[in-house]
DNA sequence: TGTTATATAATCGTGCGCGATATTATAGCG
DNA sequence: CGCTATAATATCGCGCACGATTATATAACA
């Protein structure tokens, strides 16, 4: 009888989510170069379409991202014509970031994206159902 | 009734299975620190432990990483001492990656890590697998 | 009020991750 | 053999991702 072997790739968890993760983001590529975002930029969008004039580090909280990697990313945006970065007149510290009417109209060309997506998924809706709840699950588990 | 938004971060798996990619591979540097390795260098040794003299690109296949992100990692790897880099024999295109001493006494003191992280995830073993038969399912619709 | 603590972004350094290109070696073929 | 095609790595450029530090603003409080 063959020993179990721990740290096997293919007895972890962590390397399907890993590698899984990757060819996903991969797989938008073709979707989001037209409207010139990359996966990271497409995400932060998403957020600021559902509510923008938030600041930098509500939208980190809402991302998994901090201030390292949003600021320059929000910059990238904004020389885009996307959003529009502003001190908070209220608290100097702040920085809100809100949409252009650029950034609000490109909602209607990304909104196929996820339907487009999906197609390229081969798992149906219900396992798609599953596997959101369980990586619900365990990105909770982490906050 | 509301409508339902495509483009919603909590309508989306991609956003979940990104966020949750990033906070496990975070989860791991306590444990790696010690062992001198970055996430993706403890998954390159991983899938060396499991058999080295391997070339560059049967690595990269494995890992779903190409060249440009193996070559210089595989580099830091040679710098620690952890492995050789040989250009084969047979085929001088091919560079062969092997284990050191050093490298191949590592894996005892890694041997502990993926149960140290199992402890830190919320969620059943029953959860665990199915949530890796689904993504090894998503990573294979891929390919 | 003045001083210290905390909060918010920005910056810095390092390491992926990957598309594109360059370099070198082998294979195929006339 | 010479020529072209293909294969294997390496390099380049850019954009995350994040720990650590810095700069500035607000809050707390003696």
């Amino acid at each position: 009888m063959p020993e179990f072997n721990p740290l096997a790739l293919e007895n972890q968890l962590c390397f399907p989510l890993y590698a899984a993760a990757k060819e996903l983001t991969r797989q938008y590529k073709p979707f989001l170069d037209p409207l010139g975002l990359t996966y990271t930029q497409y995400v932060a969008m998403m957020a600021l379409w559902s509510g923008d004039n938030i600041t930098v580090g509500d939208l980190g909280k809402k991302l998994y991202l901090d201030s390292a990697t949003l600021t320059p990313l929000l910059k990238r945006l904004e020389a885009h014509g996307y959003v529009r970065r502003t001190r908070s007149r209220e608290d100097e510290r702040a920085v809100i970031v809100s949409l252009t009417e650029e950034g609000r109209a490109l909602r209607d060309k990304a909104v196929d994206v996820p339907h487009c997506m999906a197609g390229r998924l081969n798992i149906t809706p219900e396992e798609v159902a599953q596997l959101k709840a369980l990586l619900d699950k365990v990105l909770q588990s982490f906050r």
